[in-house]
DNA sequence: AATAACTCGCTCCATATGAAACTATATTAT
DNA sequence: ATAATATAGTTTCATATGGAGCGAGTTATT
């Protein structure tokens, strides 16, 4: 017996796929940067905003992950402890401070990215270009539409967020 | 600034799109089935193995899921009190207990499969039903061949599980 | 300008989770 | 048979995480 055959008795041949994949994707990889490159997931998750956009706040950080201040409070702080993000005031707000990348962050940021990039390979190894192209274009479909299903029921009621 | 607009940009096509939309199909519905049915997720994850197959052990539960076992044992603990699962000797060996999923863990089990079904049904209505079936062959293709991927690099290394 | 209301980011606390140790039972080796 | 090893399931402990509240700073109202 194997967690896929269960899931696959389900009546959600999307949703649970997804989340299987998601699974067995994701978190060996992040054991392995937390192993290998000493990130934790909220550093990890800093990390990569800060990789694509310098100069985002802490603020910023949590609207976009849409993670709790205070995981990412601490992500920013062990990141400055370690040198891989630089904090400089915001001149236009005290309270704010905008963050960048360090060098050093980008290196770690490169290796660990590099590490989901292999491993993508490998797992999409059983596709060939085509279908590679065509997974790819209607998980965008349904990832560009999360504003809209996410807002309506079930997900919504007297007491979600 | 949104999420997908980042993860967009990584060169994780695949993978960071199904981790985006399972975290957002996920979570919500796991917040609303704790709230509604005062399910918390071991709960939930003994209630779907016992839903499907009956008189399974906790053991056999962790192996299916590949939880720890005292996620398991928290589990089955929790829904023996509230009554959804009952518990029996294995006659060939003392240690085991063989779980069934009682009359009342079914409806509560049905009731919350069901907003997972309702979510899936919003989340895909932007897919025709061609668009769908090819969605859901090529993420099964995938799944499938996870025992391939799983046990190869970059997966592997000296001190992974 | 004084005050109220709000925002940023941090700290404190309660809960969820996994690793490891432990108890009881079963199996294997001598 | 007895001792050593292995397994089922629970408990204990350390860590990760999210909620709530706080202090400093900013904006809005009068």
């Amino acid at each position: 017996m194997k967690l896929i055959d269960i899931l696959g008795g389900t009546p959600l041949p999307v949703g649970y796929r997804m989340a299987f994949l998601t699974v067995f994707f994701r978190e060996p990889l992040l054991r392995r940067i937390e192993r290998e490159h000493g990130l934790v997931r909220p550093e990890w998750t800093v990390l990569v905003c800060l990789a694509y956009q310098d100069g985002l706040n802490a603020r910023d950080i949590c609207e976009i992950t849409e993670q709790p201040s205070n995981s990412i409070s601490r992500g920013v702080a062990s990141l400055l402890d370690k040198g891989f993000v630089a904090r400089r005031p915001d001149p236009e707000d005290a309270r704010r401070n905008m963050l960048d990348i360090t060098h050093a962050g980008r290196e770690v940021y490169s290796a660990a990215m590099d590490l989901f990039v292999q491993a993508e390979t490998h797992m999409t190894a059983c596709l060939n270009d085509a279908e590679r192209a065509t997974l790819i274009g209607l998980l965008d479909k349904l990832a560009r539409d999360v504003p809209r299903w996410r807002t309506m029921p079930p997900y919504t009621d007297a007491n979600d967020d």
